[in-house]
RNA sequence: GGUCCGGUAGUUCAGUUGGUUAGAAUACCUGCCUGUCACGCAGGGGGUCGCGGGUUCGAGUCCCGUCCGGACCGCCA
């Protein structure tokens, strides 16, 4: 037996007992009479001693060659502390050793295992291992895992069945790219792993499995971000005999659940807001609602005068920043340099000091009066003290920037508070998206959403005002799920493929199955799918979602630490019957 | 594909207009220490300044290239 507790559980009513404890020796303190050992485990530390007086020679020797990391077992008597630590569950109490056994020695680690390590982001993911055995990056495993029992005992209850489905699918030309693998028994041909099991999650509905979930791993071959991996984990889930309001009612159920159950927070019901009108206030079709800072339209009040930037653009939009009034010069022509850099991509930036004493003081005060400048604060919801800044410019652009700098500034006022939760949810998103480069539409969310009811005969005329049947749920101004109603019939899913630039032909080829099902009684169904990763890290009030993932990819895609991705040896690539084109 | 930031001791970082033997903290090792728990005290070891080239009497420092890491834009149905 290596242990009968563990370091987490002994407490005072424990003394005198005899017990044996296994783990990893986080530190030792050698007083020269008494040696403290703290033994490490999942479940906390407790404290270990030996001294002069009660412990021999030779178990005070063996204990001073103890290092960091050590692997031990040890048994003795459970006694009470003459110093106490409350800062620790079991400080109450010490093991007064009678037997120590080295299970296993270890290297100094590369960096201290304590929750204040001093190691860096690349050192401790190569040691992901050394990594997990402290308390930030343990705990947010645990943390997952009580997120992901919470959804299966939540949609279980509802009655959602968990179904797997394949991870060797096939590869479509629509969407992220997919990862591929080749395929040995069926020479030149290739797998994709899939992007979701959205088609399966459809068929599924056409064998009847009404309520269907699944959590899955998700795959992606696009660049990297802090808060996503090129593999990661979506709660996937669809519904059949439902309508939008259907779906919006069980996930905001499921939602509601995890921040109880999880957070201790009542949300109440959530707000919803079309796409156009998330746009239009907040610039963006996932708004953060936790602060204000709402978009104000100055094209009326800001496009009479001689100011011909302004005059000339298509939106002219500002936002009042909070007790920005008191900027000093150099701050503002910071602010000005911040929204101009290329990743934000603004020409300029007009701003309006609104003093304390009700005067404004702005860059334009050539062109404009301050009844001009007061109507822009009433439009903007400007107090004395704030500072209004206006973007303008082709429309779609000056709202991405506007709404960078809306973050931005709620970023650096701390108004994205980690422990405030303001979910939403966005609806009626457009059914297709025009590709700038291209000029060609493709579908905004998938091609089997939905178009709402009516507007089927839009796609001929005006493709770009068609909405669809297609909600996002949005937390802290995360997208955290998506989904729609599905096109359940062939006829509408063959226009659909029409309209995305599909033959008859291509369209047959990649995506027959599905349509052949829906011809064999598919009934109406919708869904939804989450994103895990970022959920959980978001419910944990986290920006990143690395640390939510036990072995994570770097910003490049690899794997640091089995060192993934890697080349193919001669024999495997002949097996496969492939040929390299580049050196490896 | 692009923009920006970084790479110096095991680790996290500092390193001035280019100038003597490259520092600090922490970790590690040795010794001391009668209740520690971020223990304390004294001492010690530890460096291919990512790599390659260039400028210079002289490069951690300046220039070019390259590799690696991070953040972001594009991309992510």
């Amino acid at each position: 037996m290596y242990r009968s507790h563990n370091c987490g559980e002994l407490r005072s009513s424990h003394i005198k007992q005899e017990v044996t404890l296994s783990g990893w020796v986080q530190k030792t303190r050698d007083k020269g009479f008494v040696i403290w050992v703290d033994l490490r485990d999942r479940y906390g530390i407790t404290q270990l001693i030996f001294d002069e007086e009660r412990s021999s020679g030779d178990l005070l020797e063996k204990a001073r060659s103890l290092g960091r990391e050590f692997v031990i077992q040890v048994t003795g008597t459970v006694i009470e502390r003459a110093s106490k630590n409350k800062n620790i569950p079991t400080g109450d109490i010490e093991l007064l050793v009678s037997e120590l056994q080295v299970l296993n020695e270890a290297l100094l680690p590369p960096f201290t295992i304590e929750d204040q390590t001093d190691g860096g982001e690349d050192i401790r993911m190569k040691y992901r291992y050394l990594d997990i055995r402290r308390n930030p990056v343990k705990d947010k495993l645990i943390f997952r895992h009580k997120v992901a029992m919470e959804v299966r005992k939540y949609l279980s209850n509802q009655g959602f069945i968990e179904i797997e489905t394949p991870y060797l699918i096939k590869s479509t030309p629509e969407g992220a790219r997919d990862f591929v693998v080749p395929s040995r028994m069926n020479q030149g041909q290739f797998y994709a792993l899939p992007q979701s099991p959205q088609t399966f999650k459809q068929l599924l509905m056409v064998g009847g499995m009404d309520r269907y979930f699944q959590i899955v791993k998700c795959f992606r071959d696009e660049d990297l971000r802090a808060d996503r991996q090129p593999e990661f984990t979506q709660i996937d889930c669809e519904m059949a005999f439902v309508e939008q309001e259907d779906i919006l009612n069980a996930f905001e159920g499921l939602t509601k659940h995890l921040l109880k159950e999880i957070n201790g927070v009542d949300t109440g019901d959530f707000p919803r807001m079309t796409y156009d009108e998330a746009m239009e206030r907040f610039g963006n079709d996932k708004p953060d609602i936790r602060f204000g800072m709402e978009f104000g339209e100055l094209n009326a009040q800001a496009q009479h005068r001689d100011f011909n930037v302004f005059n000339t653009a298509e939106l002219v939009v500002g936002i009042a920043v909070p007790d920005g009034a008191s900027y000093t010069r150099k701050e503002l022509d910071a602010l000005v340099d911040w929204v101009r850099r290329p990743q934000v991509g603004a020409k300029g930036m007009v701003y309006v000091k609104c003093n304390p004493d009700g005067s404004y003081k702005s860059t334009v005060d050539k062109f404009y009066k301050q009844e001009d400048l007061a109507q822009w604060a009433k439009t903007t919801g400007a107090k004395p003290g704030d500072l209004i800044c206006v973007l303008s410019g082709e429309i779609h652009a000056t709202r991405a920037q506007l709404s960078a700098l809306r973050m931005e500034m709620a970023a650096r006022l701390g108004l994205r508070k980690p422990d405030e939760f303001a979910p939403l949810w966005i609806l009626d998103f457009p059914l297709l998206e025009r590709d700038e480069e291209t000029g060609n539409y493709h579908a905004m969310h998938h091609p089997f959403t939905s178009p709402k009811p009516g507007q089927l005969e839009l796609l001929e005329t005006d493709p770009g005002a068609v909405r669809a049947n297609a909600y996002d749920l949005v937390l802290n101004g995360n997208e955290i799920g998506g989904g729609s109603i599905r096109i359940h019939d062939k006829e509408t899913q063959a226009t659909m493929f029409k309209h995305l630039g599909f033959t008859p032909a291509e369209a047959k080829a990649q995506f027959g199955f599905l349509m052949d099902a829906f011809q064999y009684g598919a009934p109406p169904h919708g869904g939804i799918a989450f994103g895990l990763d970022r959920l959980v890290a978001i419910l944990g009030g986290q920006e990143t979602i690395r640390d939510f993932i036990a072995f994570p990819k770097n910003n490049s895609g690899r794997d640091v630490m089995i060192d993934a991705p890697a080349p193919l040896d001669e024999t495997q690539l002949k097996e496969l019957n492939l040929r390299l084109d580049i050196k490896a």
